[in-house]
RNA sequence: GCCCGGGUGGCGGAAUGGCAGACGCGGCGGACUCAAAAUCCGCUGUCCGAAAGGGCGUGUGGGUUCGAAUCCCACCCCGGGCACCA
């Protein structure tokens, strides 16, 4: 019987389907496990990229079944966004009607996949009966001062009239016009994130991978410090209050200028008359760079004298008040106290601007510091120095008060009413306005004298007006009808027009998926209470930060504000305590990464190169694709490049070329003698325009090869964590295992030559495979999983040609085989599972059982090295104790012959691995 | 620039501080075939060697250790994120 996997595909896909064999329904009798996979967004076609992060998790959550568990995996989609407004902007396709004709394509793609989708919880965030329940999150936040308007910088594109995303500006212009983008400031809505950042910080009892919680943690920022203010004591300004925020408090006596940002409320009235001019030019400037452009540590410094000075409240020193843009309005207070003396960016600044240099902190056992000497900030560890009553305190690298002369500082601070001990946040409030049309509408009303009130909870959701036109800017500012409504007192008031980030509905989406129908709040409490939280979330890891930051809050903030009440109280009632469950909405969390587009054939070289002691040096190379072989020394295509040493598949061999400075480069398009850089250069974009355009289409290769083919390939060809190039010739190899599963299952086994000891053996390969297969699903090292499973198939080949395993033990192994590769390939293992004559669906069985006592081997290949030098393998009985092991390694014929003439000094033995021996 | 991760054969990758390269792709050789494909068998890090065997080898340089892909320090390169892509 030949393997057709378009019919059992479609034929189990159906009947799964027809027998609700994935319906997650809950059963308290049960452990439950709720396994999720990110939130996908519509973007048209399904691509390799949702395979990869969908079909493993599945894999898992198959695994999660059979191990036990009643598992929920849930999909749906993340359905308002950018994309669908820029579809509609340059194709004239409603977001509405573009996005909808994704998800209907995408859910039959999705489907292809065999996964065990619950396909009635599926939930979409731009239907109003899920941004109802956005809308209704606002409000709560709103309710409970969380939401607050607030100031914000945006891109303004003066020409479109319109807010820009920062996708949407490269280098300063709008990326379809060319036109200059300004920063403007703009009054917004904001979340008080802020609020969470202490709490955000504790990674307590959730499993989530180390170097996401660091970015977290890094993200968030907390530094302890103190805010000190200095004083204006003349011109427009007088008397005002410059906050700066500092985590030295120690240096101030050796601050020796200010420095605030371009956007700061003080500036216009800190600047002298005559710096005006120039201020403004800045300021100007400023608004339009970016802050990744603006904070880059290793551009030339910029900044302008205000011509103000500010008095230091340490020592009343008048100092001067610059302003420069590597200070950002939206970190700390947007004023910084410059301690050049001691913090490298602010000496560099003052050496541009020749301010001065006072050195407040004496290294140890050196020289005074002494100003014109110095060639960089001094950071490290010393005494206190020049700072008044601070003289003689010491200094160590520890941060805060564990720092003396910190402690010290900070006390003089807090007794003399010059400055208070204070926490600094990197992280800043989430600003959740959009200037745009196709999101989740923002539920409130501006009334005539310029409050603002939300929108009563009996006319929620606030709809999406249909019927717009897109011209550029969001079509709900110029919709009269959406905008005129009447406040609370019957008034005519003003609609609020911003709609909200889309990071705000997958803030919440998987509580829709308990209940996407519930129309009494936003998920049903009963089924909170036995699904909550989720076991196993799995995602890209580019959402380390943003996603999986503002998930906490809102689980957080959604605690907080009472949301959860009743599902406590359902599972009160059911006897599950939710001491906790509510504070993380992930306990666990795994990343993938991504695939790419397969790698192009590399570029074809032609170099003249000097033969230098067996390696090539270039004298001249030159990128031509149709070059004849002859045309120069070395010619063929570039495999890899390494800095500038090239790898060049020159005929059967791979040719090592150095490309030193003084070769001739001809690279095309580019005329003249070219560098080195430059070929450098070409060869990378490249390599990156060719790896990014070339997209792998699922749906042909389903076709082609089957789902269960696919979904081995991507679990087996990957280190799943790490993502890569997708290889097209790879995929075979995993057809070919498929084919032997079902050449296996098939098959009409009869012992021929049967033994004791190839029945054992094949046993013992059996359960180790179980158990190298339980190590990958657990530790999400799929590929493992999958080559054990293939090395199963290699032996039980073996015994099938060989005949050479009783029909129990072959028996034994084509079932365990099936079920462990049941997660994998669902429909090929259901297909032979039912075909051996069993009745109840292969996924519905138990996860077989290790036994490590038959997995045991009985003997061991014992490696015996010489000054660490493996020279003899002997095999010993796994239980060898460690003095046989020293002497059979000791005897051994080559160990002698390697310690002849020497003395041993030393033997560690690891007995059954291993015995070092030391001579000399 | 800052934060996080990675670098192992021609390629994807494996390896609780203890045999580097499991498993697979590709390649080479052979069987089958009129032939090709498919399939099956064998070999396949690299250099020296007829072989036995030996030298070298996990981005680069140093260190710890009887022993390092694995731990430590410095550097180079690649990927992700940097708050309006999601």
């Amino acid at each position: 019987m030949a393997y057709d996997h378009r019919s059992i595909e479609a034929t189990w896909q159906k009947r799964w389907e027809d027998e609700e064999l994935y319906r997650a329904r809950v059963d308290w009798d049960r452990p439950k496990h709720y396994a999720l996979t990110m939130f996908a967004y519509p973007s048209g076609d399904l691509h390799m990229g949702h395979w990869y992060a969908m079909t493993p998790s599945d894999a898992r959550a198959r695994y999660q079944r059979m191990k036990g568990y009643n598992v929920l995996f849930p999909i749906g989609f993340d359905a308002f966004g950018l994309p669908a407004e820029t579809a509609a902007v340059q194709r004239g396709v409603h977001p509405a009607r573009w996005t909808w004709q994704n998800i209907d394509r995408m859910r039959s793609q999705l489907r292809s996949m065999g996964a065990m989708f619950d396909w009635q919880r599926e939930a979409v965030s731009c239907e109003p009966d899920y941004y109802k329940w956005t809308e209704w999150f606002f409000k709560k936040m709103f309710e409970r001062g969380i939401a607050y308007r607030g100031e914000a910088m945006v891109n303004w594109s003066p020409t479109l009239q319109t807010v820009l995303a920062n996708e949407q500006v490269i280098d300063g212009k709008d990326e379809r016009t060319g036109q200059p983008v300004i920063q403007k400031l703009m009054e917004q809505w904001f979340f008080a994130i802020t609020r969470y950042a202490d709490e955000l910080l504790d990674f307590e009892g959730i499993d989530w991978p180390e170097p996401i919680k660091t970015m977290q943690t890094n993200w968030i920022g907390r530094s302890e410090g103190a805010r000190v203010d200095f004083t204006i004591p003349d011109g427009d300004a007088v008397g005002e209050k410059l906050t700066v925020f500092t985590t030295r408090p120690d240096t101030l006596w050796g601050a020796t200028f200010m420095v605030i940002a371009p956007e700061h409320p003080l500036v216009g009235s800190i600047t002298t008359d005559d710096q005006r001019d120039e201020v403004e030019r800045y300021v100007a400037a400023a608004a339009s760079r970016t802050e990744l452009e603006r904070t880059a540590e290793d551009k030339e410094k910029s900044g302008v004298f205000t011509g103000g000075f500010a008095v230091n409240p340490v020592n009343g020193e008048k100092v001067p008040v610059w302003v420069a843009d590597y200070v950002l309005i939206s970190y700390g207070t947007g004023a910084i106290m410059a301690v050049p003396a001691h913090d490298q960016r602010d000496f560099e600044f003052a050496r541009s601007f020749g301010l001065r240099i006072v050195p407040v902190i004496q290294p140890e056992g050196q020289d005074p510091l002494h100003e014109p000497s110095m060639t960089g900030s001094y950071v490290g560890p010393g005494v206190m120095t020049n700072s008044g009553p601070l003289d003689g305190v010491a200094v160590t690298e520890k941060k805060g008060r564990a720092n003396p002369s910190i402690a010290a500082a900070l006390d003089w601070l807090e007794a003399n009413g010059a400055g208070t001990e204070s926490i600094n946040f990197r992280i800043r409030d989430w600003l959740i306005s959009r200037q745009r049309y196709w999101g989740s509408p923002i539920p409130m009303i501006h009334t005539a004298d310029g409050a603002v009130e939300a929108v009563p909870d009996a006319d929620l959701p606030v709809i999406l007006p249909e019927d717009v036109e897109f011209h550029g800017r969001s079509p709900l500012v110029e919709t009269p009808e959406f905008l005129a409504v009447t406040d609370s007192t019957g008034a005519p008031a003003r609609r609020e027009t911003d709609t909200m980030d889309t990071f705000m509905c997958s803030s919440w989406y998987w509580f829709r998926y308990l209940s996407p129908q519930f129309d009494e709040g936003p998920f049903d409490p009963e089924e909170a209470a036995y699904w909550l939280p989720v076991d196993t979330y799995t995602g890209g890891a580019e959402h380390a930060v943003m996603h999986l930051l503002y998930a906490r809050f809102f689980v957080k903030a959604m605690r907080d504000m009472g949301v959860f009440s009743e599902t406590e109280a359902a599972m009160i009632a059911h006897e599950r305590q939710p001491d906790q469950l509510f504070d993380e909405p992930f306990t666990m969390l795994r990343n993938q990464g991504q695939i790419l587009g397969e790698e192009r054939i590399g570029d074809r070289l032609v170099i003249a190169a000097d033969e230098v002691d067996g390696r090539y040096v270039a004298t001249s190379v030159r990128v031509e694709p149709d070059a004849d072989d002859a045309a120069g020394d070395v010619v063929g295509e570039l495999m890899r490049r390494t800095e500038n040493i090239l790898q060049v598949q020159d005929g059967a061999a791979v040719v090592t070329v150095e490309v030193p400075d003084s070769a001739t480069i001809q690279v095309p398009n580019v005329p003249g003698a070219n560098e080195v850089n430059q070929l450098k250069h070409h060869l990378e974009i490249q390599r990156m325009s060719k790896s990014k355009g070339n997209v792998v289409n699922p749906d042909e290769l389903v076709v082609d090869f089957g789902a269960d083919t696919v979904r081995t390939y991507l679990m087996f060809a990957f280190e799943w964590q790490k993502g890569g190039p997708w290889n097209s010739q790879g995929i075979m190899g995993s057809r070919r295992f498929i084919e032997d599963v079902w050449k296996i299952g098939t098959v009409d086994y009869a012992p021929s030559s049967e033994t004791d000891d190839a029945s054992v053996a094949l046993r013992r390969r059996i359960h180790q495979t179980i158990d190298r297969v339980d190590n990958g699903m657990n530790t999400f090292k799929w590929n493992t999983s999958v080559a054990a499973l293939m090395a199963l198939r290699n032996e039980m080949t073996d015994a099938a040609r060989r005949g050479s395993v009783s029909a129990a033990v072959w028996n034994e192994g084509v079932d365990t085989m099936l079920k462990l590769l049941a997660p994998i390939a669902p429909h090929i293992t259901e297909e032979l599972w039912r075909l051996r004559g069993n009745d109840v669906s292969i996924h519905l069985q138990a996860w077989p059982l290790f036994d490590s006592a038959i997995a045991a081997e009985d003997m061991i290949t014992m490696v015996v090295q010489v000054n660490g030098k493996v020279r003899d393998r002997i095999e010993v009985p796994a239980d060898v104790t460690t003095e046989d092991a020293e002497s059979l390694a000791l005897a051994s014929e080559r160990i002698r012959e390697w310690t002849e003439g020497t003395t041993i000094r030393k033997v560690i033995s690891r007995p059954p691995k291993l015995v070092s021996i030391v001579a000399n």
